[in-house]
Order: C-alpha cells, then structure tokens, then sequence
DNA sequence: GAATAATGCGATCTTTTATTCGTATTCAAT
DNA sequence: ATTGAATACGAATAAAAGATCGCATTATTC
C-alpha cells in the first residue's frame, strides 16, 4: 500500500475499496475484477484506488489477508471454547463455525475462496495451515491419546490439507450424492482414524 | 478446434502446439502462455496456430485433455498389475507411477498441475475422481472387508480429494521437514486406516 | 479564515494480447 | 506439369485494462 491513509473519510475508503474487490470477485470472478470495475463498485474513482494501492494485486492481498485474519480469529475461539474437550470435538466445531461464516451474506466468501490459489501464492494458506496444524497437536496431547509421535507432523499435515482442500472443492461443485452434514461427519471421522494411535 | 488436420504436416504441427503450450505453461507460468508465445516455441505462426484452435483456451483444454488421458491410462494400468492384490498395494502402485510421470522431463507435468484449477473448470478433474473412485471401490469388494456400505461414497470422495490436493499442495511447495515417501506412506496409510472397515 | 496538506477525480496514455485476413507456399490428385 | 485444395504466414486491427498526472475538492491547522 503505496501511502497510510490518514483521514477517517480515506481509510473509510480504503475499506470499502476491500469490500467491493470482495464482491466483484465472489459475483463475477476474479476476470471480472479490473481496477474500473472495482473502483465503481466502491464508489470511488480509479485514481483513488491507485492513493492507496500499488499494484491491482495489492487490493486482492488485501482481500485475502482480511480473510485469513477472520478465520485465524475463528480458530482461536473455537480453541477455546472446545478447550479440554476431544480433538473430535474441536474439529467439528471448527469446521461448523468456518461454513457457517462463509455461508453468511448469499456464499460471500464461499465463492472467494474459489480463486484461493490465484490470489494466494500460498503465503496465506501456509499461515493458516500451521495454525491449524499447532491446535492439533495440542488436543491431541491434551487427551493423552498414545499418538504415533514419529509420524504425527506429516499426518497433521496430510489431515489439514485433506480437510481444506475437501471443504473448498465441495464449495465449488458439491456431488448431489453428498450432503454437506454427511461429508462433515465424514472429515470428522478422518480425523478420529487417522489421529489418534494408530494400529502398530 | 476449428478444423481437423487433414495432412501429415498439421497433424505434427497441433501435437507441437499442445506440447509448446505444455512448455511455456511449465517454465514461464499460464500468465506467459499467450498465442504468440505458443506459436513461436512450436516453430509456427500464430495464424497457423488458430487455423486449429478457435480460441486460446482451446489450446489449454487440449494440454489437460492429453494429461487427464495420460492418468486415465496409468490407473489401467495399475489396476491390472495390482489385480488381486489389497487396496493398499493399489493405493501405493499409483502415487508412485503418476508421480514419477509428472516428475519426468523436470518435473513438466508437475508444473503444469498447478494451474489445474485454472485450466479445468473442474470437468477432468471430476473425471479422474470418478475413474478412482470406482477403482477404490472395487479393491475393497474383492478384498471382502466389511466396509459400511452407508459412509462408503462419501468416504472414497474424501479419500480422492485428500489424496489429490495433498500431492498437489506437496508439489507445489514441499516443506522442508517432509520427504516424498513419507508423504507419501502416510498418504497410504490414510486410506488403511479410513476406508477399511470403521470401528463401529 | 488563510494557508497548507490530504484526498479525490477521471480523461488520457501506454502496453499488452487476442484474433483476423489477404497473400504466399506446399501438397495431392490427375 | 497443372490445378485446386489445404496449409502456413505475420503484419495489421481492435479491444481491454493497468497505471498516471494535473487539476479540483475537502479537511486540518494555526
């Protein structure tokens, strides 16, 4: 972001700015998302945009940071408040807590998060993934659970990602043969076989 | 494509389009891959090139069309050598074979699968999973395990898409603390632990 | 209420890229 | 060898979109 805005009616702006990218990429696409196209959207001249962006990328890693930053918040709560209970439990919970938000306003982010890869580079997704990945471990160690400890670091990550990828692929073409409740129940289970101590 | 080859000439020269397409998308990314580029790495104009393709994106569905068929061809291929052999045996023969594929040649196809999402629209990838899925399915009948018919589906699409992703996560951004085969063992694992039969 | 800084504007410039089309070349059939 | 069809060419066209810049408006400060 190319200068600090300093007035209210500036980062007022800027906000709406990230919104409108918001919604233009969840309507229309990520094409669809041209710095005119943006900018009208927000009511506000192209010009403007350019105060406070850079590059037309930078408005997209605005959009994704903001993102990020809402689930890390979403993690952290639901850390606490299935604290002390199975890693189950919080896995769950998690996942309930995550559609439910972007389901929220018509799929809104939903459909962001179909361009993930385009607007990532990955930076966004790794920041996430270790999250998730330290919550993990922590109930697992929590429920004293005799956890495979050589493996676990790869199985954690195989399991965020499966999670991850299996929520953001069914977002984007649901199977009529599957239900949402039914594919939940389904990543919950993963967790449960694969987690906790395995076979010998 | 506009216009089928008829001579010899146009033959070899869409197969060297759709192979400079795959080059440029590996080396310099799917942004480089425009038609002049194309065109110039196959040693053809650009009016020759759209002679057979209508559009740019033609060129890029006929690179995935090649990929997904070669992968169709490896999961043959592996089903007939694993022929009576466990699910896990399967599991294993096919990341190994598709993985050393898209590792030849410097990685080409590896490279290429990171712009899947961007290239596919979805319809190869879902025919792929349907190809797997049935696969998956038959090695756990003739393995007679007592599978819960009910979760089964939901249970083989989980399964996939965890595999999928996870190589493509891996493939394009390895952490440094994970190596391929373990990886890839877990990768196994996962479906031993999740498709065989659930504890009730 | 001047003076200065911050913000906002949008027509204009510039670059990039897809696509076309008239012409030149090569092939295949007779 | 001749002729017509197929193929190849690439300069030229046209549209799209990112980014800029000089000027207008609004806020802040003293």
């Amino acid at each position: 972001m190319r200068k600090q805005p300093r007035q209210a009616r500036s980062k007022s702006m800027v906000r709406d700015l990230i919104e409108a990218a918001t919604r233009v990429i969840a309507e229309d696409g990520l094409e669809a998302a041209t710095t005119a196209r943006i900018a009208r959207r927000a009511g506000v001249s192209v010009g403007s945009l350019y105060q406070y962006f850079d590059r037309k990328e930078d408005i997209y890693l605005a959009v994704i940071e903001a993102i990020t930053a809402r689930i890390e918040r979403i993690i952290d709560e639901v850390m606490e408040s299935t604290k002390g209970e199975t890693l189950t439990a919080f896995v769950a919970e998690l996942l309930r807590r995550i559609w439910d938000w972007m389901e929220e306003d018509n799929g809104l982010y939903l459909r962001v998060a179909l361009y993930w890869n385009r607007l990532d580079d990955l930076g966004y997704l790794t920041r996430l993934e270790q999250k998730v990945s330290y919550a993990l471990a922590m109930f697992l160690v929590g429920e004293r659970a005799s956890v495979r400890r050589d493996t676990l670091p790869v199985r954690i990550y195989v399991f965020a990602n499966a999670v991850t990828f299996n929520l953001l692929r069914y977002a984007s073409s649901p199977p009529n043969v599957i239900e949402k409740d039914e594919l939940f129940t389904s990543l919950v289970d993963l967790g449960e076989a694969y987690l906790h101590d395995a076979p010998s």
